[in-house]
DNA sequence: CGATAGCTTGATTTCGTTCAAGAGAAGTGG
DNA sequence: CCACTTCTCTTGAACGAAATCAAGCTATCG
């Protein structure tokens, strides 16, 4: 049951508001005045605060200003009380954070809707996403599904795509955000001796290609079918829209592209000094991590050109540490196909 | 001399309100009705919109979701004149993306304020930075000088840092943006080997170590002084509360952050496919671009080891690439200085 | 002045690429 | 359906680039 700290001056109001926030199943606590609501907010911890703004000693913007300032209540959504005829100054409530403003005498229903819609906000955002590059993806597809969005990619047509067609390529103006319902795609950076070299590489589930639509540039990298897929293509407004209008959203895409940035550094760690056993090693279990679910029978299909350029290295230098693999049977395959048989032991290898 | 649109039904409110900001030497165009107002908004590409909320037909909220929809118009500040007795949905408006309201009757400075203080704000949003890591420097600069953010480094205490000490390890809890006021600063990852990565480098006038900040995790990097430094550090806080409350700035920080992951699958792209002597021409340039203004003589000073550590090789190898482009007169090498000799040449060897 | 750390060059070894070629699988067209 | 091409996978051999080991040199510091 969610907590929720009721902070008014006035016994009246505070006393209704949490009679109205307990008869909506929330557990409420309420506070006569800012510095006791305060107080209550760090010892209590609520996953959300009505405040009222106009109060003797501490009023609401020092309450938001106070609790911003500390470490385990800034996130805390926080949604201001204010009499219709207070002349209240808004923008400063807006630029300390507010998450929202209800007027009083307020409908039930509106601070109900008001505290309901923040919440769910809220459980998106302070979500744990996983630390990799999947992350992003987690995200976008908790926030179309709660409704915040409207990026559901049900909404969009979805298009077939065959295996080896470009989805996009370097230079090309950026105007959607995929959605793959199916298949898999890698997109990939080309070099001058036309050398690829796989910067990412997604299956169903994922969304892609929203570097350069934050960045509102070209693609600086191509996009191919790996297998055959079926795209949802979703307008750049759509997406951007969403995104750069919400600042909890905004701000959990700062996190999530800041550990993209850690995870491509982790990746130029190992280029530069891991061997190639163990490259191919690392390679091969964040495969496995990504696509083992989407056969069914544990094995990889994905063919040694890709694996190579994944990697960074020749496919003939690759072909021959999965041999080595396969001899030391780590590894078996079966068809072109890989089953990964000791991922024990390649975890030992690759740390 | 900025432009503003001022879109309001009310013949005397909207020629008063024009006078107003003619007097404060804006350039201003006004709109009878929302229609007309969208139509002037796309044709003359105006710097700032003053719109009413009511108004027949197509009204503020209709104006506002239009040109959000519009590429072109989608960042032009939209502030939302609104009469205090008028049942405004406020939030409405908020979450289509207005950045003000102001409530009629207004105070001729309310509006001039608000005016100025969203202008400033997107000026410095719509800034071009540097698409390199420099980006998000250049941007928390602007942000400190122009008072938005409080993160001017004056404000705070510099301490000195000695040649070699390190300012966080990898693993320890991140505290603080760190601004360097002169010297040099690496950022680096290290290898189970012992062998290190150079991640970032970084000079008088650049802010660091905000990535972990932005994720609130601890340090997976560490970061030593590689020149003699005077260091700022400004408290995780200041910093959080700046970015995380300015939807515009949040929005920025996002481009710049999707930039740093760019560069990184570049140096990615290199490191996998480039020559070794390639990759050290590389590394020169950008050493020289970063560093070259420093020393004034255009020289670098670097030791080999590090130089070595940022192309990702062993420094026993750059050593040898080093000595060939001196044996080739691209660079010349005084007391371990290098100077580069022939940009244009080692500028052809990269590409 | 000796010690120590950083710089440089030489010799050797290792790892991975490249070139070459064959086997097998898959698509193609008569 | 079969002969054909074409592509992918695999292995062998040779080569080459860079790492490593070793040693001398130089600058700097106490």
């Amino acid at each position: 049951m969610k907590k929720i700290l009721v902070i008014d001056d006035n016994t009246e109001i505070r006393e209704n508001t949490a009679e109205i926030l307990t008869l909506g199943n929330y557990n409420v606590i309420t506070a006569p005045n800012g510095k006791i609501g305060v107080e209550l907010a760090l010892k209590e911890n609520p996953d959300l605060i009505v405040c009222d703004i106009m109060m003797p000693e501490l009023d609401g913007y020092g309450v938001l200003h106070l609790l911003k300032k500390n470490d385990s209540t800034q996130h805390i959504p926080f949604i201001f009380l204010t009499a219709k005829t207070e002349r209240t100054d808004f923008r400063k409530g807006m630029e300390l954070g507010a998450d929202d403003y209800v007027t009083k005498p307020f409908d039930d229903l509106e601070l109900l809707t008001a505290i309901e819609v923040r919440l769910r906000k809220s459980d998106i955002v302070q979500a744990q996403y996983s630390s990799n590059e999947k992350g992003a993806t987690e995200f976008i597809r908790d926030l179309s599904s709660s409704g915040f969005l409207a990026l559901d990619p049900a909404n969009y047509e979805a298009e077939p795509a065959q295996k080896k067609s470009i989805i996009y390529a370097e230079g090309r103006r950026s105007k959607f955000l995929f959605y793959l319902n199916s298949g898999k795609v890698k997109t990939f950076r080309q070099h001058e001796n036309g050398k690829e070299y796989i910067t990412s590489l997604f299956s169903a589930g994922d969304y892609f290609g929203y570097h350069p639509l934050l960045e509102n540039t070209n693609y600086e990298e191509s996009a191919e079918v790996l297998e055959d897929a079926e795209l949802v293509q979703i307008p750049k407004e759509d997406f951007l829209y969403a995104v750069y209008n919400d600042l909890n959203i905004a701000t959990k895409f700062i996190c999530l592209i800041s550990k993209d940035v850690k995870h491509k550094e982790v990746r130029l760690l190992n280029l530069a000094y891991d061997s190639l056993r163990k490259r191919v090693a690392k390679g091969l279990l964040e495969m496995y991590d990504k696509f083992a679910s989407e056969a069914g029978d544990g094995t990889l299909t994905m063919s040694r050109e890709d694996l190579a350029q994944y990697v960074g290295t020749a496919t003939e230098s690759l072909i021959r540490t999965l041999s080595d693999f396969k001899a030391e049977n780590l590894i078996e395959i079966k068809e072109g196909k890989i089953r990964i048989l000791q991922i024990k032991k390649l975890d030992e290898l690759v740390s």
